[in-house]
DNA sequence: GTCTATATGTAGATAGAC
DNA sequence: GTCTATCTACATATAGAC
């Protein structure tokens, strides 16, 4: 890996870690093994080189969730998959967290990765949700945009419960307790 | 309201909108019109103040959601009015935001008024799910616990989900989704 | 590409006068 | 109780040598 790669890979833990405004760009080279003429050849500065890692980040959150969707056939096993894969809530979401931070959303070049990530996610959980309805799984009652909505906000939530708590118990409670709505939702409930 | 006051207020303001990371003493005295020494007089720093805000803010909130987790007859008809109570979602939870940062989590003395909260709206939702399964109006199968964490989930996630898309709306769907949920899980889903 | 030197501002606090 | 002075460290860069 070479210097821009690392700074790019400390830049997305420490972000993580520690949110925008808490990480320094002293930190990120530190943690990269950079001096600071490197990274500031590199990067134009700590929003360039923040952007950078929260393009990735994003990137890398989409493909894992791109693949636990596909999995099951009904609409109940895709969603479940999603929900209950396995995760660190104590760490809480490398791009959901970015969404709490005031700089991030002040600035539409640091926002738009968190954006397009949830706007995508929720599309996704939408065409499922909707095909289960269309393919007469789940209750025609339920709207798919607000369900997927719904079911996005559990995971991001279940993150600050989690992290509230000092435990991830909640977190877990939460996916469960959405799965076991969803499933209450199903023309079948007992499937 | 006297100095200390209003360093209290100010520092609910800004610790709502910045974060503890975010937030430093200069910023909170400009806000109250104070000067440094009249803070260091009343507070012995800035962990010190930031605890007795988020205390102060931790006890606002739970006197609101008291009062309309009390609105209503059936379950439904309470969680509805929680849920759908008027909110700014842009501005996010000024007690769920203090969840996401690192400082506050390591610290016990600012993390409990946070972890209280919590605790104690996971608690109050589960006993009204608890009575509404009781009552026969809700579904035996779902899980008054799991169900009670993740409708706390969704208020905290659609916070997320809103300041991500910089728009209200997917809040405004995560909440309608979660309630729409809730009703499939009634015995009677008409109703 | 990477290094060291330098610069300006802020963070978070202490000391002592009034 | 409040004010001003002072302090050490860090944030976020820029400049120019190697």
């Amino acid at each position: 890996m070479d210097t821009a790669e690392r700074l790019v890979a400390s830049a997305q833990e420490l972000l993580w870690e520690r949110g925008y405004v808490g990480t320094s760009p002293k930190a990120i080279q530190e943690r990269a093994g950079a001096g600071q003429g490197s990274m500031y050849h590199h990067f134009k500065g700590k929003p360039d080189l923040a952007a950078a890692a929260m393009r990735r980040s994003a990137a890398q959150l989409r493909a894992q969730a791109d693949a636990q969707l596909a999995e099951g056939d009904t609409a109940v096993a895709r969603v479940g998959a999603y929900l209950m894969r396995e995760r660190e809530p104590l760490r809480g979401c490398r791009v959901g967290r970015m969404a709490m931070d005031p700089e991030v959303i002040a600035s539409d070049e640091l926002r738009e990765p968190v954006r397009d990530t949830f706007a995508w996610l929720r599309g996704r959980l939408a065409d499922i949700v909707a095909d289960g309805i269309a393919a007469g799984e789940l209750r025609p009652e339920i709207d798919a945009g607000d369900t997927a909505a719904a079911l996005a906000a559990v995971v991001q939530g279940g993150y600050v419960l989690a992290r509230a708590a000092g435990d991830r118990e909640p977190f877990d409670q939460a996916v469960r307790g959405a799965l076991g709505l969803l499933r209450a939702a199903a023309t079948d409930p007992a499937a």
